[in-house]
DNA sequence: AATACTATTAACCGTATGGTGAATACAAGG
DNA sequence: CCTTGTATTCACCATACGGTTAATAGTATT
């Protein structure tokens, strides 16, 4: 039978009521009480737990940050599948698009959490970018680090502002059909971008891509803080 | 010498403060003590200008609504200009970025402020997407609200997500040299959409870009509440 | 200069919230 | 069965915040 007293399920069910919190109302939005009441558990425990609503939602950050990397780390090698790969990794989690977007928002500036990993991850890809356009199979005119953050908005951009998405296209974001479209729509440039004019490769192809997008710390107590 | 007593002027310098506060805070995190102090006004004038936080609120993003979507107006017609017109009005005010972006995480699904406004741009730069793509100047295989949606994407994204950006080129969204950056690389795209291989037209055109892209009403009272 | 009106201020209130002190109940070890 | 440690609960605090009541001081009008 079922142990009463189990400090190990209790705080996974704490992180799992927290993360649908934060993800809704961010760190300053998101009330203790309610991540309590969703979680079954005391308010205390969170204390108890974690030691502080901030720590928490560091926690949270953490977790879903490594969770998301490995999906990232598997991208395959030709450039429109791995744009295809990209938008997979980038759009099928609204939890964590919705807490990459909290927290752009919410950062001044201080220390991102996770962005050691982060850096490495940008880094890595960019090395791999460059050797891919080195070989031709990337425009040589093309800026890469500005390829870099294109090819995150095309993928997160639907899903960070969902109801801009639903005006554009009828559909919500997380619509089936709105994906299927959304892929089909990304092949497109992917290919053009294979077809490499510069050096004329007709079918291109990248080293494997691996990486993460993150997380980040918390703000000035409970509310918001600026960003730039 | 200055009237002592002026609540026209009152009501700019809270707007003002205002602005810079949700902007930076969104609703919830947003402090009407703090948008007082920063206006020079008693906090009370608030509530007997606006009548409560969420009234200024939602006429803070009716303004820079209004105030945007002139700007969008104006977009030429050749698609490549086009698009950097779209990237200088979308790139432009990072307030109206993250008012945008509040709202996105903030919307549970509630009525939009200025919803029929944007549903009218969105299909009025269909019809043009249309009008274009049926005279050959637009590949006949895009589909256009995913066009459309990626334009927005491509501009706005920058600045809604600048940690994401700082990391992947090591400039701020909002540094001039990113911007210039950033210009040149959006012309690659948008010459190559131009050069409609479909049917062949070389140089490409667009009717005028007229509209804009908005805002929203609150959320759960002085909070976040889901967005979907 | 008295009147009437309204912009402005000071003080205050009720509530919600993050966080804590201390009691309590369960489980394991002896 | 009793003890010990810890997971869980209950009651509570201090504070911050949106909003309001009521008094006050400019200003225009006559």
């Amino acid at each position: 039978m079922e142990k009463t007293r189990d400090l190990g399920r209790t705080r996974e069910r704490i992180l799992g009521a927290a993360l649908r919190e934060f993800a809704a109302h961010g760190l300053g939005g998101a009330r203790c009480g309610e991540i309590a009441r969703r979680a079954g558990v005391n308010k205390r425990m969170l204390f108890y737990c974690f030691g502080s609503k901030e720590a928490l939602y560091r926690e949270i950050l953490s977790r879903k940050f490594t969770e998301r990397a490995n999906f990232f780390e598997a991208a395959p090698d030709d450039l429109a599948a791995a744009i295809l790969h990209w938008y997979e990794a980038g759009s099928s989690d609204l939890e964590w698009v919705r807490l990459l977007e909290w927290e752009a928002l919410g950062a001044a500036g201080d220390k991102l959490v996770g962005e050691d990993a982060r850096r490495d991850y940008f880094s890595r890809t960019s090395a791999r970018l460059r050797r891919a356009q080195a070989r031709g199979r990337i425009p040589r005119d093309l800026d890469l680090s500005q390829l870099q953050i294109t090819m995150i908005a095309l993928t997160v951009f639907p899903l960070a502002f969902p109801q801009m998405t639903r005006l554009a296209t009828g559909l919500a974001p997380t619509d089936p059909r709105f994906r299927r479209k959304r892929q089909r729509f990304l092949r497109w440039p992917g290919e053009r971008l294979s077809a490499a004019p510069a050096t004329g490769t007709p079918s291109a192809s990248l080293s494997k891509g691996e990486g993460t997008v993150g997380n980040r710390a918390p703000r000035r107590a409970a509310r918001g803080a600026v960003g730039g």
